[in-house]
DNA sequence: CTAAGACCTGACACTGACGTCAGATGCAAG
DNA sequence: CTTGCATCTGACGTCAGTGTCAGGTCTTAG
C-alpha cells in the first residue's frame, strides 16, 4: 500500500507519516519510482503511535519505546522496559489532573447551573 | 503583594503571571513605582487557571471561560457556559485516551515483564 | 501517449506558553 | 548614598508536530 492509503487508514496527514519516518518511528520499503510502500501491519502500529502522541509522549519518548513493542526480547530493553514504567505513571498523573480539572468545571457549572435556575424559577 | 511573591505562591513563574496579564486572564494593580501589586484572591486564580491549562485549555478559551468564575449573573455567561460543558466533555474523552494508552502500556508492560520471568526462571 | 492525480524532496511558516536576555528602574538595608 | 535584588518593558528564541508551497517525478486510466 502507499502513503496515501495508509494515511487515511490510520487517520492521519501523509505529511505525519513522512515525520514518523524521519523520526524513525515507522520504515517503508521503496518502488522501483521511490515511492514508499507499506505493509498492512504499520496501520496498527501507526495508530499505535498515535494513540501515545495523543497520551503526550514525545517522539523521542516513542522512539525509545519502540525497541519493547518490536522484540521484547532485546537487551538494550531494559531502559526502554523502565521508561515504559515511567511514562504510564505520567500518564497516571495527567489523567489526575485531567479529573481535578474537569471537577472544578463541574463545580462551576453545578453553581452556574444554580444561579440560572434561581433566575427563571418556574 | 508582587509578583515574585505570588509566582512562588501559585507555583508558577514570574514571566507566565505577566503573560497571563496580557491575555487578560489576570490583573493587577500598581505601585507607585509601576509594579504590579496583588491581592491574596489571586493565589486561588492562579492556581485556577494552571489547572486549566494543565487540562490543555488555551488561554483563550481561558479567558472565554472566566465571566462564569467572575459572576454567574452575566448575561453574556451565556456563551461561556456552553463553553465550559463542552470542554468538560473534551476532557472528559480526554482522559478516556489517556487511559486508552495507559492500558496498551500495561498490555506491553505485562507482556515485557512475562517475557523477562520467563528468561530467569528462578 | 497523455492527462491527472499521487507521490517525491526540501524548505519555510505557524502555533502557544513560555525561557531568556538586555538595559533601565524601583525598593529596602546598611 | 550605594549596593543589590526585584521588577519593568520589549523583543527574540524555542520546541514539536504539522501545514503548505514549489518544482519535479511516478503511476495508472483512457
Amino acid at each position: 500500500m502507499r502513503i496515501g492509503e495508509l494515511a487515511s487508514r490510520a487517520g492521519v496527514s501523509v505529511r505525519s507519516l513522512r515525520y514518523y519516518e524521519e523520526q524513525g518511528l515507522i520504515t517503508s520499503t521503496r518502488s522501483a519510482g521511490g515511492q514508499r510502500t507499506y505493509t498492512e501491519d504499520e496501520v496498527e502500529r501507526v495508530r499505535f503511535i498515535q494513540r501515545l502522541y495523543a497520551a503526550g509522549l514525545s517522539s523521542r519518548t516513542v522512539l525509545e519505546l519502540l525497541p519493547c513493542v518490536d522484540s521484547p526480547s532485546e537487551q538494550n530493553a531494559d531502559e526502554a522496559f523502565e521508561r515504559m514504567v515511567r511514562e504510564r505513571d505520567r500518564i497516571s498523573r495527567h489523567i489526575d489532573e485531567l479529573c481535578q480539572a474537569r471537577d472544578a468545571l463541574d463545580r462551576l457549572i453545578d453553581a452556574n447551573r444554580a444561579h440560572r435556575a434561581s433566575l427563571t424559577p418556574h
